[in-house]
Order: structure tokens, then C-alpha cells, then sequence
DNA sequence: TGAAGTGACCGTAACGGTTCAGAACCAATT
DNA sequence: AATTGGTTCTGAACCGTTACGGTCACTTCA
């Protein structure tokens, strides 16, 4: 019977229509794709975690880019990618337990994520992505940590040494206000931490005392939460020169507060970001991009073509720093002479 | 075994723990969601159809809005999104037979594509958007028709008669140019068609010759697509005092053609879009707006309710039309003493 | 003390396909 | 005529799980 749908060439052309018709004839609506994928132990799907609420990935210019980079990869091996619901508020497990796939693709979850250590007791090959390298799984991501030196030191050549932060969500509880440097090295969002000691490593070589810098965390991911994070890093000191965001999402939002204030962006405060997005490269934000489609079809590659037991790989993508139009040398900072535009 | 895990109320808890244990022991990974979903026949997921380049999906705004409410509506239910791969070129209906899921939503898809009919004959539930109501399955949709007409009725108010139109594709074939009265009328998309129509239906009423209006269609949808379309039109016929776009993204692709030519829009020349996506509301640009977000949630939940064997339901959702300022009297125009700025 | 009732536990039969071994058949060769 | 080879077709095993009904021990009540 399968034959007849699936391998033509094994039997008549006679026996195959007379198949066919009675099948037809009784209403078989074709060969179940569940009772397929039991027997032949291929789902031909690939699943894609995010811990984030689901439709958080449809807002994040970023997450949007990596899952285009992802779909095309699934696209090209004719697989179907699952968007795996892992909502954060109720530990709920049972949706990746649940998921019929070949593989796994985690993409940004906090390391200590119950869904994350699920995923890696299933049976199949798994990818992380902007994760620490696990050592037992392929992982896909960039340097955030030089990235964010090079940026920083591209402050600091200016002549900014009165610096301000807003970064995005350490941990998995709320933490609306100001970070600790316990907080900071403790983040379970690896890009975050590396992000922060990489700007910690670059302003302490300037002679900046990190721990007196303002750090805020902002547990939402959007405009508004950084534009409330930049209010509350101005509030409490307004004679920094800099305002560090760790994404262009934080960095937009800081540049309409910075407006509201009437402080003119670079010339009264230097805003910058992170991520490279369309919206960043349209306003001309100082900001790190990184190649996002890239780092999606990467990790739908990675995990496609897992060779049997090849070790672990890890790949790195490459950043570029772009330098705009929304840092320049402080307003009378003693560098200005050589530095300025 | 299978107790151990999904019903804990029905063993004592030393059994359980005994299983546990050795299942562990013994390197049981787990129950297989696959075996389960063939036992059970529930697959806890839904499938989207995207009959357009899978990447599509995330690089049409409007697209993205409805993929995030249907991400919701599953979210909410606790099952999975799958995209289902549907490459127009290779006509690889394998993939919707491969697709292990519990029902399908299938989005802005040509009537006469072959996927849809494989999805039609697959025995599960299924919710088709932006498509005429094949009155078998349950629908969602707008009043396209209905909502263009009430664009058209505002231009023509203002006093223009003579206009042009850039629509998406209008058939499976690629035709980058001008569209025949047939062409419209055959068109494949009922979205465009339904559109066009309302377009015609309009201006024939206010005494314009349809079959004299410039319509040039795109099958790419970018902006690019949008310059280029307007392009087209401004050059058969310098003399149209509005453009009318079928989506926004050709709108805002329109307005940059008309600033590369020094048209001054709406001085010179009136354009028109239609989603109502965010950029098209940051350019201020006259459209209809459809709720893309509550049509992607109201697919998903019409299809995660699908109670045994009711009628198909149709679901009309409404539109607002927006007047923004890229939309005013035609210059020199007869009614402009009456309804100009 | 025996019958009936209760709850925990276990064995087995599907679910619907794929695969593979071998039966049946036919033709050609020794 | 018997053996060989090749092709087409049939049947049974298996994939891993859950639903279901039956067994067994143990309690309860007459």
C-alpha cells in the first residue's frame, strides 16, 4: 500500500491504479505523516525554542532576523521549523517534551532555563545560539564581549570617561533599576554578561572605576523601557557624556528621552547600541552590527547537517562597528582637539 | 510506564519513583513524542502555509503582525506554530503531507494553488485568511472590496479622476507591467482582486473609464517594487493626480519615486496605501487599516475551537480608513476651492 | 468467615505506516 | 524437465506509546 504512494517503480502501473482508485474509493485521505515519522524516526520538522513570550519574537527586529536566517535554512532542506511555545511565567516543560522534531535550535534563553536543560536531555541534535558553549552541543554566535570592547574603547578614545548603561534583562525575575556588580557577573543572559564585562574591561584599562558607573536593567525589550531606562541613568547623574545601550531597540528609545530632555544627541550625550538593525542604520545610531540572518542560517545548517558524531562545533560570526552620527567627543571634554569631528 | 510520567495520581509514589529510577538508569530519554501523537492523535500543533518564500513571512510587516497573532492564539492553547514550507517553484506538495499537525491556517495564498488543495484534502480542521469562502472550512478575512471603495470614494471627493495603480501580484506567473481588464478580473489573490474591484467599481460610478487607468503589477512586494511600479505609471500617463497602492510597502516605495522625480506628495501627486503598518503611519501616509495582529488570533482560535462538525464560520474583521497627509486636492483641481486643505 | 468492594498494578491491543523476507509467478537457460 | 534468475506481490514484524480491561491483594461489612 505505501508502495504505491511512496515507491512507484516497485510495482505495476496496473496494481498502483487499481491502489489508488480503492483507496480513493474509500475515502483514504494518504498516508498519515505521524505514523510515518514513528516508523522512519524522522519528524521532518526542526524546533526552535524561545524562552521569551512567543510573540516577542515577532517585535524583536533581531529575533526577526534570525528566524528569516533559520526559515531559510529549514527551507532549503525542505524541513518545517516549529515554533516551540516555552512561556517563562508556568515552568511548563511538557511543550518541549511534546515537540515532534528532529533537532533543536535554542535561541537566547537565559542559561539557567528549565526548558533549555529539557531540551538538552531529548534524544536529538541541538544548537545553541548567543549561549555559553556547553561543550556537548553545536552553538552559533558572535564575540559580544570583544564587540562590545571595541565599541567601548571607541568611547573612550573620543574622550568619554562619565559613562552610563542600560542593558536588558539578566536574569529571569524583574529587576527594573539599577544592577549590582554581583548581578553583573552572575547574568544568566550570556550575551548580556558579556556585553557588560566587555565595556567593565575596557573603561577599567581607562582608569574608570566600573563600580561607581550607572548600569540599569530593563526587563522589558522595547522602546519605551529604553527610554525609561535612560531617564533613570540621567537622573541620577546628568553629567555623563555617554549613554551605553546594549541593543538598538534601548538605544532608539534613549535617543527619544535624550530629545525630550532637550539634550542634543552627540553633542550634549553620545547614545549608542547594539545589534546593527535597519531602524539603528536609518537613524544613525553608533551601534555593533551583527550579521543576524547569518547567525540563524548558520545554526539551521549546524543543525542539519549533524554528522553523526562529529565533537561539538562552535561557530563564531563576525561583527562590524559602525560608527554614526550619534557619537562624538563630550561637549568641552579635554580630547575634543584631537577627536572631534 | 507511561502512568510514571503523565499520570502520577495513578500509581503509588514508591512505584513511581522505582520507574523513574530505572527508566533513568536505563538511559530512557523519555516518552516519544512522535509514538505518543500516533496513540493519542493529537500532534499539538498547528500548521501555517505560507505558499510565498518561506523568508517572506518576515519581511512583510503585515505578514509579521499576523504571524504574532497566530503565535498568540497558540501560545494561549499551549501547541506549537508550524511553518510549512511551500516553495511556489518546485510545486513540492510533500510538505504539506509531511506535516504532523492538528489543523491548518493557510494565509494569503493564490485560490488556485496547489498546496492549498493538499492541504483541503488532508482530514484535519482548517482556517483559510484572505481567501474567497470556499464554504467547506472556516474563514477569516476583510471586507477588501469594500474598504478600497471607500478609499476610492475619498480621492474622488477630493476631485481626482485621473489615477493610476501599482498592485501586488495577481496570479502565480510573474508580470511586471501593465494589467489587462481580464488579468484583474481572473486575478488568482483574492485579496488583489477584491481590492481592484472595489477600485473599478468606484471610479465607474464616478464616470472615470476603468479600462483606461494605468494598473501596474508587481510580483515582487518591497519597496523597490514600489518605485519602480510608480515609475512605470508616472511614465505612461505624467498627468495622474494619485496613486493608489494595494499595500503600503509599494506606497512607501512610491513616495521615493515621487521625491526622486520632485513631485511633492500630496501637493503634486496623492498616494495612497493600504495595511495600515507601523512605518506607513510614521510617514503619515493615507491607508486603510486592516488588524493584521487580531487576524492571525482569530485564525488560531477558530481553529483550536473547532468544535465537532459545526458549519463553517466566516469572520469579517473591520477596517478604518486612515486619511493622512499624503493626501489632498489635486493641484488646479475643480474642487480644490471646496475640499482642499 | 465469606462475599462484595476498592485500589494498585500489569498485560495487551491497537494507532498507521514502512520495511523486509519470502512466496508466487513467469521466462529463460542447462 | 528441472534449475536458475528476476520480477511482482503478500504478509508479518516493528516503531513507542496510551487506553482499556483484567488480576490480585487487601479492606470492609454482613
Amino acid at each position: 500500500m505505501s508502495n504505491a504512494y511512496n515507491r512507484p517503480d516497485q510495482l505495476s502501473p496496473e496494481l498502483r491504479r487499481r491502489v489508488l482508485d480503492t483507496a480513493r474509493r474509500l475515502g483514504y485521505p494518504g498516508p498519515d505523516p505521524v505514523a510515518r515519522s514513528l516508523r522512519t524516526r524522522k519528524a521532518g520538522a526542526v524546533g526552535l525554542l524561545l524562552t521569551e513570550n512567543l510573540s516577542y519574537a515577532f517585535r524583536d527586529p533581531a529575533a526577526i532576523g534570525f528566524l528569516e536566517g533559520l526559515a531559510l535554512a529549514c527551507e532549503d532542506a525542505g524541513t518545517g521549523l516549529l515554533l516551540v511555545p516555552a512561556n517563562p511565567e508556568r515552568e511548563d516543560v511538557a511543550s518541549v517534551h511534546r515537540a515532534g522534531v528532529d533537532g533543536f535550535v535554542v535561541y537566547s534563553v537565559p542559561d539557567d532555563d528549565p526548558h533549555l536543560a529539557a531540551v538538552l536531555e531529548r534524544p536529538v541534535p541541538t544548537v545553541v545560539c548567543d549561549q555559553p558553549d556547553l561543550g556537548t552541543v553545536d552553538r552559533v554566535g558572535i564575540d559580544d564581549r570583544g564587540a562590545m570592547y571595541e565599541l567601548a574603547r571607541h568611547l573612550i578614545s573620543l574622550g568619554h570617561r562619565r559613562v552610563g548603561v542600560v542593558c536588558m534583562r539578566l536574569a529571569r525575575d524583574r529587576n527594573d533599576g539599577f544592577v549590582t556588580a554581583d548581578r553583573q557577573h552572575a547574568a544568566h543572559f550570556h550575551v548580556q554578561r558579556n556585553r557588560l564585562s566587555g565595556l567593565a574591561e575596557a573603561f577599567s584599562e581607562a582608569g574608570v572605576d566600573w563600580s561607581q558607573v550607572p548600569v540599569v536593567e530593563r526587563f522589558d525589550h522595547n522602546m519605551a523601557s529604553g527610554a525609561s531606562g535612560a531617564a533613570q541613568v540621567l537622573d541620577k547623574d546628568p553629567q555623563i557624556t555617554a549613554l551605553i545601550c546594549t541593543s538598538d531597540v534601548l538605544a532608539l528609545g534613549a535617543m527619544t528621552e535624550a530629545a525630550r530632555r532637550g539634550l542634543r544627541v552627540p553633542h550634549d550625550l553620545s547614545v549608542t547600541g547594539f545589534d546593527g538593525i535597519r531602524e539603528a542604520e536609518a537613524a544613525g545610531l553608533t551601534t555593533v552590527r551583527q550579521p543576524v540572518l547569518e547567525k540563524g542560517r548558520a545554526a539551521g545548517k549546524l543543525l542539519l547537517d549533524s554528522n553523526e558524531r562529529s565533537r561539538p562545533r562552535s561557530v563564531n560570526l563576525a561583527t562590524e562597528l559602525i560608527i554614526g552620527k550619534t557619537s562624538a567627543a563630550p561637549r568641552g571634554g579635554a580630547e575634543e582637539r584631537w577627536f572631534g569631528p
